[in-house]
DNA sequence: ATTTACATACATTCGTGTATGTATGCAAAT
DNA sequence: ATTTGCATACATACACGAATGTATGTAAAT
């Protein structure tokens, strides 16, 4: 291979990305070096060396790609007039992703299972952080404007409900991602997140 | 350091065992390397090596010294009147414990975000899938058994508030170590369960 | 005297980072 | 329209440290 042009470079440098995500997700993120990536992709270190400065550096490239969209949700709880049901189609909607697109659940899984949070792993670390934080108070937003429509059961605070929720909806995909062929996450997702939320409604009386 | 007698022998087995929860908690599993442990135990490799094969057998070693007790739970539900009542006070009990246990704390903070779930690791793979599968079954025969005393709410099917239960449970244990700073666990985990099971509770009328 | 419980020393492998080579695309100069 | 020059997009080669496994040494316990 010789010197392409800047469209081609873009193309292998997403081969690289590509390549990454499903390697470190085969043999996870410590145990592959470059040198397997170069070689799953076609390519040499060269080619990662010249795209990436290092196996960190192709990592946080590689979580760039993919981000939990938390302002759709933000928006879903703002225009929808059901909060709650807002927060039930949002994670349906990201359970089904999840189970549909293969590029996402390879991330997911390695970011899972496959990686260790260490402080090497800086960007990581306050990336979870910072998107855990994030949900916990959106959807605390969430079931406050519930309370306030009187969609809320008695007695439930909306911070800790967004927790439980946070905890369930990570839980879950964590656990499924462990063993996808113990159950069908598709069909039960509505069936899940339902069960959770049921005892959250307002009792109609 | 010299020949020492088989109790002490065994007191520096544990003390590999004990450092090794420290630093592959600190470090991550493959980023520590046997002279890390050794090091920090005040020892050598060869300390390691005599009491284990590799770092694989050692990790495996400090796995086997915590287990969820699975049988436990079980028979609190056979025991006590209300399974659901069983099932809120068994995992408020674990969640205690892993609050107030630095070992427990330790060695489930290293499952869950310091190792990577690869082939080399199919002793860890399997352990938590058949921890995993056995959660659900146990806690399966809780809800029918609350079921048949009809104190399962209507609809609600037993295998999939199991799941449900299992994954928010799980998922719990996992954000908060990730950022135990951020709540009070041992205040939260009443509160957090009993917003769970109110959904799954039959109303009284 | 032999085995035990380590410490020490050595060889080898593996991964990284960097330095260098090289063929090509492109842009300006002629 | 060529030619010239340089930057680009890699491949190749090399040097280094780190970690592993093993072989050997050794003093004490039995």
């Amino acid at each position: 291979m010789v010197r392409r042009t800047k469209a081609e470079a873009e193309q292998t440098r997403s081969l690289i990305l590509d390549t990454a995500e499903k390697v470190f997700s085969e043999k996870g993120v410590s145990r592959t070096s470059l040198a397997d990536i170069a070689q799953a992709a076609g390519l040499t270190r060269g080619a990662i060396y010249w795209h990436f400065a290092n196996k960190v550096d192709l990592f946080e490239a590689m979580l760039e790609r993919i981000e939990l969209p938390i302002e759709s949700l933000q928006a879903d709880i703002a225009e929808q007039a059901d909060p709650l049901t807002a927060l039930r189609d949002f994670w349906v909607r990201a359970f089904h992703e999840v189970v549909d697109d293969e590029q996402v659940r390879c991330v997911l899984s390695i970011m899972f299972h496959k990686c260790e949070y260490v402080d090497e792993m800086s960007v990581l670390l306050h990336r979870r952080d910072h998107t855990c934080c994030s949900l916990v108070e959106v959807m605390t937003q969430a079931f406050e404007k519930a309370r306030r429509q009187g969609l809320l059961a008695a007695g439930v605070e909306p911070g800790l409900a967004a927790l439980a929720l946070r905890n369930f909806v990570l839980g879950t995909v964590s656990d499924w991602l462990f063993a996808p062929q113990h159950y069908d996450l598709k069909s039960l997702a509505e069936p899940l997140l339902e069960l959770l939320l049921r005892g959250l409604r307002a009792q109609p009386r």
